[in-house]
DNA sequence: ATAACCGCTCTTTTT
DNA sequence: GAGCGGTTAT
């Protein structure tokens, strides 16, 4: 039992509960991943056949990671026959296995997003509605909740309410798009990422034998971050469940963050009713953060009204306060950070990766970006663009589906003319404008023109049906020939390869480079089935490629890097040094979400899950004037600043510029005005700010913070003070231009070698 | 049929 | 500032 120990009593508690409904409430930094680990680990010395096991996680990775912390825990490689992974790369796996009762080929494809908006565009087109009214992105959010409640497209045009509000929105066609989209996926043999949840529901319901086959294996349910489930999700868990009702659900409805997405908080309720003898769990202390973090976060999330009643405390030490951080504009907020997290690392002397940037949006990253490029810092960015967007990585995969699934018309779509073969829009117009009529798919109408005879001339006729034939030469390799194998023949003979050789741009270059590193992949993945005694085909490579994350693939040089990602994709993570950055009104909270208390609260939510990321220390940033749609546009600082109880807070600028509110204009930098350049900048130029623009998003801080003749003029014997080690006397001064130092000897910390570009000395008369 | 150019919209957040 | 769709010039 001796796996068992370093456990607190309370996570013990819920390891140790084996069978029966159970919920854990798991407060941030609780070690809730180690209860789900321990718990697994636990099960499955007592017994339980880890074939019997499902889990569901977050992300990917969290599952692998998962995975090998129990072989470590309990020893050998048991935990790789527990079924383990996100709702959607799970039930992919079952659905696809299953497809052929639901009319699907088994090698359906994945819409992505990209994908699905692109169809109901198209769909936009061809009903002759206005595209500004009929917007893809709206009209994709529309049916994506539709089918996250399990509302088919009769449900949808059957229910009063609903219809109601598109009229309202003055979208009366919706549903008329939704039944459409539904029947042309299905006619591509393709499931959109809702899909996978949906279509799970479909085969659960209609195939009894189904059910009960997967309530029979999967006798042990786990779900991680059940506050982030939907309606669909929940009610997949609930049928497989349903036997045995083992079930353990972990989460924390202060972490709430995916209503975007469907998820509700009535999941956690909806627990309770049905299974009223469920034990409850909670885990309170936290092991992550200094108490100053942890109270500044409660402190925080007590403003919202809809929570379950918890207590998150620490023993930790208090640590540092919050700082906060003011900035002109959001380059300035770009190096002023970024000469922060430097000036930490050099003085603490820690990692790149103890150090994470988080935002509200990914449009954020540009500055940080361009900063820490100039600093020549490691870093990686996590969202955004992420390598399987690009496009010529989605032109290579686009083949790849078409030949695993012929019908797939997005990847048609995209590949026809790619590269040039003189297949033209008048060309597709046509042929797309007969498939409609003929009512099947476009691969019907081009693989078989005697059955459905189209007007188009015999030129590109003759290049369609060589088109054709290539792909047809590509799907008999598919299901026999290794991933590797096809992968490359198919990105030279479909002449892919060689138009991006041509390119000698350097964009054209990396293009290149990113193809190769695109197959360097399914080597590796084509190395990694047959490990399993498996082929590993390309079509299996397909389904993992729909469905990675940015956080999924991480590689050994991404290792110790400066973290920089939006708050959502930090949920689960946790970092030394968290900056939080652009805490203004309308980005954080978003202006999207001001119009009701819910939204609201779950912006709130959010804060408290980016304040909780942090172990050490955080640091808010907000910025007088941003860049936004290509213009400079004032902000003001976000109320979530004044929210955090005060007295765990620390504001290093003079004014708080905000109109109206409690001014927090009485705080005083912590030493005198001269110390930091941003301040200094602040203080001159905040008058005037339309003029600003580019002359101060140009100079890079080649003087850093020692502006003016401060320390350029240093010299050994001088008295300086600092903003935290607070008076000293300079001891020696070494390097030169922007490598300069000075060993100063502080009474209060003792000696420091500071890097006079990033260090903010100033120099006392003497 | 294609390349080059212009103007419009867009911003949450993700599987 | 980017990406997309539509228009124009070759």
């Amino acid at each position: 039992m001796n796996y068992l120990e370093g456990l607190n009593e309370s996570q013990l508690n819920a390891v140790k509960n084996i069978d029966g409904p159970m919920m854990v409430i798991a407060g941030a930094g609780s070690g809730k991943t180690r209860v789900l680990t321990y718990r697994i680990a636990h099960l499955m010395r007592q017994g339980v056949d880890s074939f019997n096991i499902l889990a569901l996680t977050f992300t990917n990775k969290a599952a692998k990671e998962m995975k090998e912390r129990i072989n470590s825990i309990i020893g050998g490689n048991e935990s790789m026959n527990i079924t383990m992974g996100t709702f959607h790369s799970v039930f992919a796996r079952i659905l696809r296995y299953n497809s052929d009762k639901l009319g699907y080929p088994s090698n359906f494809t994945i819409y992505d997003t990209q994908d699905s908006r692109s169809l109901i565009k198209m769909i936009v087109k061809e009903f002759g509605l206005d595209d500004k009214v009929y917007k893809a992105n709206a009209v994709h959010g529309r049916i994506s909740s539709a089918k996250n409640n399990l509302i088919s497209p009769q449900a949808y045009e059957a229910n009063v309410e609903i219809v109601g509000e598109d009229r309202m929105a003055k979208k009366p066609e919706i549903f008329r798009i939704y039944k459409e989209y539904v029947k042309r996926c299905f006619q591509s043999g393709a499931m959109d990422f809702d899909d996978l949840l949906y279509q799970t529901n479909v085969l659960l319901r209609d195939f009894p034998d189904v059910l009960h086959h997967y309530q029979q294996k999967f006798k042990y349910i786990l779900v991680d971050e059940y506050q982030d489930t939907n309606y669909s999700q929940y009610l997949i868990v609930k049928k497989l469940a349903a036997v045995y009702e083992n079930i353990c659900v972990v989460g924390d409805d202060a972490q709430s963050i995916y209503s975007f997405r469907g998820a509700n908080i009535e999941n956690i309720l909806n627990f309770k009713k049905d299974y009223p003898d469920f034990k409850m769990f909670k885990l309170e202390q936290n092991y992550r953060s200094t108490s100053n973090i942890v109270n500044a976060a409660n402190s925080i999330i007590k403003r919202n009204k809809d929570q379950i009643e918890k207590d998150v405390w620490t023993d930790n030490s208090e640590g540092g306060k919050i700082n906060v951080i003011r900035c002109l504009t959001d380059n300035e907020e770009g190096r002023v950070i970024t000469n922060r997290i430097y000036e930490i690392k050099q003085r603490e002397s820690i990692d790149y990766k103890d150090f994470a940037i988080l935002y509200r949006t990914n449009a954020q990253s540009r500055s940080f970006e361009e900063s820490l490029r100039k600093l020549n810092l490691p870093y990686k960015i996590y969202g955004g663009l992420s390598f399987y967007q690009r496009k010529e990585i989605k032109d290579l995969i686009a083949y790849f589906r078409l030949s695993a699934n012929e019908k797939d018309e997005e990847a048609l779509k995209r590949v026809i003319n790619y590269p040039k073969r003189g297949i033209g829009k008048t060309t597709m117009d046509n042929i797309i404008l007969a498939a409609r009529q003929y009512d099947v798919a476009v691969w019907d109408v081009i693989s078989d023109f005697n059955r459905y005879p189209v007007s188009i001339n015999a030129g590109a006729r003759n290049k369609i049906s060589q088109f054709v034939t290539k792909i047809q030469s590509y799907a008999i390799q598919m299901e026999k020939t290794p991933a590797y194998e096809l992968a490359n023949n198919i990105a030279q003979s479909s002449g892919i390869l060689k138009n991006l050789y041509d390119d000698k741009t350097p964009e054209g270059v990396a293009r290149y480079e990113n193809i190769q590193e695109l197959l360097a992949g399914i080597k590796e993945f084509s190395v990694q089935q047959e490990e399993k005694d498996e082929v590993g085909t390309l079509s299996d490579f397909l389904i993992d490629v729909a469905l990675l994350t940015d956080a999924d693939q991480e590689k050994e040089e991404d290792k110790n890097t400066i973290t920089l990602m939006t708050i959502h994709a930090s949920k689960g993570l946790e970092f030394p040094h968290v900056f939080i950055v652009g805490l203004e009104e309308n980005l954080f909270p978003s202006q999207l979400s001001l119009t009701s208390r819910t939204e609201l609260e779950e912006e709130r939510r959010l804060f408290y899950v980016a304040l909780t990321r942090a172990e050490k220390s955080c640091t808010l940033s907000y910025v007088v004037s941003r860049y936004r749609w290509g213009q400079l546009v004032t902000a003001e600082p976000s109320r979530f600043i004044d929210e955090v109880d005060q007295s765990f807070v620390n504001v290093e600028n003079e004014v708080r510029g905000r109109s109206g509110g409690k001014s927090l204009s009485g705080y005083k930098r912590p030493s005198d005005n001269r110390t930091s350049g941003f301040g200094m900048m602040g203080g001159k130029k905040k008058r005037n700010l339309t003029p600003l623009g580019k002359s101060s998003s140009t100079p890079p801080s080649k003087k850093g913070n020692a502006s003016g003749g401060t320390t350029e003029e240093l010299k050994v014997g001088y008295n300086v003070e600092h903003a935290r080690f607070g008076k000293g006397k300079v001891t020696a001064i070494s390097g030169t231009g922007s490598d300069k130092k000075a060993s100063v000897f502080f009474p209060r910390v003792g000696a420091k070698t500071l890097i006079l570009k990033f260090a903010k000395l100033t120099v006392l008369e003497s």
